[in-house]
DNA sequence: AATTTAATTGGAATAATTCTAACATAGATA
DNA sequence: TATCTATGTTAGAATTATTCCAATTAAATT
């Protein structure tokens, strides 16, 4: 794994914020110099193929990159805040129903994060 | 509703390929004549908007439309593929763990489609 | 029929991402 | 050590999906 690769891989697990492309661009440009757009969406596509990280397609915003650890999320209907979401794993139910293997896959509940409960009055 | 967002809604209801807004475009102008690609999405914001069809947003490819009835998807790794699969509502087990209710939720698995399995000797 | 309102059109604008070619660099090889 | 090769990075153009905006058309209301 090349140095930037690295970086941005490390970038990604040891935050909990799910970074988008952009983001990390600005980071790693502050921390370690000289970087481009182009090479950070080089290395995140590298790392998603590689199964190293994983992306989060969002609705209408630039995507999102997150550790692989199994886990779930939380999208805020009103302002977009991501947050991760513990469930039990469903592979085997899925499986069975399908009757026959899946890959991986991808849930993601709509909901009103607290804050923005808080906001309007929930 | 206008006419075009009726027409736009019965090609959803009406089909099973989760069609793109460009789909969804050339088949509007082939039967009714002059359309615009605007249009189409215009009237897709309204329709998702009011929760009569729902975006499917996809990894690398156009967002698609579907019906509303509650269901899930299977998308293929290879061929990018997608499916409908009917899993149980887990709407109450996901609000058990948050504590809190959610608005809707998101279910898409990663499989290898038959017809792949079948290409890639599987 | 005239006026107001809403929908559609056409085309430009935007945003995210990918592509391509040139350049740099690190390690492998002579 | 010098050079070759492969790979990573850079810069910026290109692409794609989608939105925006102003002008036009159609529909609804008075």
């Amino acid at each position: 794994m090349t140095k930037n690769a690295e970086l941005i891989y490390n970038i990604i697990c040891n935050s909990t914020s799910h970074p988008t492309a952009e983001e990390i661009y600005l980071r790693l440009k502050s921390e370690h110099g000289r970087v481009v757009l182009a090479t950070v969406y080089n290395n995140l596509n590298y790392l998603c193929e590689g199964g190293y990280i994983r992306k989060i397609v969002m609705e209408n915003a630039p995507d999102r990159y997150d550790k692989t650890i199994r886990h779930d999320h939380l999208i805020c209907r009103e302002c977009g805040a991501i947050a991760d979401f513990y469930m039990d794993d469903i592979t085997d139910s899925l499986e069975a129903k399908l009757g026959s293997p899946i890959l991986s896959y991808d849930l993601k509940c709509s909901y009103i994060c607290p804050e923005c409960r808080k906001k309007l009055g929930m």
